[in-house]
DNA sequence: ACCCCGGATAGCCGATCGGATGATGCCGGA
DNA sequence: TCCGGCATCATCCGATCGGCTATCCGGGGT
């Protein structure tokens, strides 16, 4: 059956993680692990030197670029693998990065093996791989597209969950009170709430701001 | 070297990190996976039946009890295995939770193999581990105690971050404006905050709320 | 050239919040 | 038994917020 491995990198930061996909996926005789890499750096290395089908990214990667930003890199190196996000989160701003920074696919890591084999293998055959939950959530979002909050406001945000007064948000940011208010109005439309306290919720609910 | 293997058995819900495990730890020759459980009912079970020496517990079980929860569960158990949580996240609500449950020790899932084993061979010895991290947060908290929030003030967060007013909670809650406004000053003085938008800022990084 | 958007600013006003203070009833641990 | 924590309710008042309306400016795209 196996005409031809399918080879297959792994970017994670967590040891353990690459050790059960490397000893779920290396049992499938299809399927080839063929390099580890726990960063961006070593991701990018490893690719490029091992030339697989597949990468598998965690999102979360530690310190240094995220695994949106490192499959960026990766599908910019020349004729680069797919990749396939494997991640244990599925928050929306996270499935939108990650699909424009141009994976085909995304997997959530409580997905059963068989989930995750067959995930690989469209993957390599360049199918777009979705995990049912985030599909959901996608086609949520694309039925009302979340305006993007500009870093301006992000900045306002971040005041905001520390509990500051649009007074002190002023003083700190070096404008005046007005155009703090002004700034939340616009956020509190943006994300669709009308107090500060659901701004902050939801704020992090959709990773804009980092609990 | 090895005496007497030591046995341990894996609680996970993600079959990812189950394997993973089970790879490195069975690579070594003094240890033993002896059994896999992905929520409470089967870890009970598993235990039971298996009589391990150490748990590998996750804390965040999927649906269900939790890994604090099956953890008090294992320990109630007669002549009960030591309990090693093993876990993403280190925020101080879970640490002092899994701790009071019964857990020897504390890793993450971060940690490289090496450290895993000596945490597994220090469990079974009776010893308690803690990861590096997770011990400074335990001191930074035991020198200044958080002060617990009832059930009633989770449930007041809860509305808080969904942005009701006061009034409006008050309906919800079928209590009086006055209550809410109680409720909310006693948030406000253990969570050592001020404002609303502080709160549910401090409550989500707490894990109080779950985002 | 034109227009839209992000950012900054202003004033007004009713609704709401937050702090202070005080009181009652219940339950569980010392 | 007594104390403390939890939950409940009440009032008062100054500070703050949130909505509304309007203006201005600079940069990027059509």
């Amino acid at each position: 059956m196996a005409e031809q491995r399918i080879r297959v990198v792994l970017v994670d930061d967590h040891p353990v993680v690459r050790a059960g996909v490397r000893a779920l996926v290396d049992a499938q005789d299809d399927l080839d692990v063929v390099g580890e890499a726990a960063d961006s750096t070593q991701a990018v290395a490893v690719v490029g030197e091992t030339r697989p089908d597949v990468v598998l990214m965690d999102l979360s990667l530690g310190d240094g670029p995220g695994g949106a930003e490192t499959t960026r890199l990766v599908r910019e190196l020349p004729s680069p693998p797919h990749v396939l996000v494997l991640t244990t989160y599925d928050t929306e701003a996270d499935v939108l990065e990650a699909v424009d920074a141009g994976a085909a696919g995304y997997l959530l890591k409580d997905a059963p093996p068989d989930e995750l084999f067959r995930a690989i293998r469209g993957t390599a055959r360049g199918e777009t791989v979705l995990a049912p939950s985030v599909a959901t959530r996608l086609l949520q979002r694309a039925a009302s597209p979340t305006p993007k909050v500009s870093p301006r406001e992000v900045e306002i945000l971040r005041l905001l969950a520390k509990g500051l007064g649009n007074k002190e948000m002023a003083r700190e940011l070096l404008v005046s009170e007005a155009t703090v208010k002004s700034h939340l109005s616009h956020i509190y439309t943006k994300l669709g709430v009308d107090t500060r306290a659901g701004a902050v919720a939801t704020a992090i609910e959709r990773r804009i701001l980092r609990p």
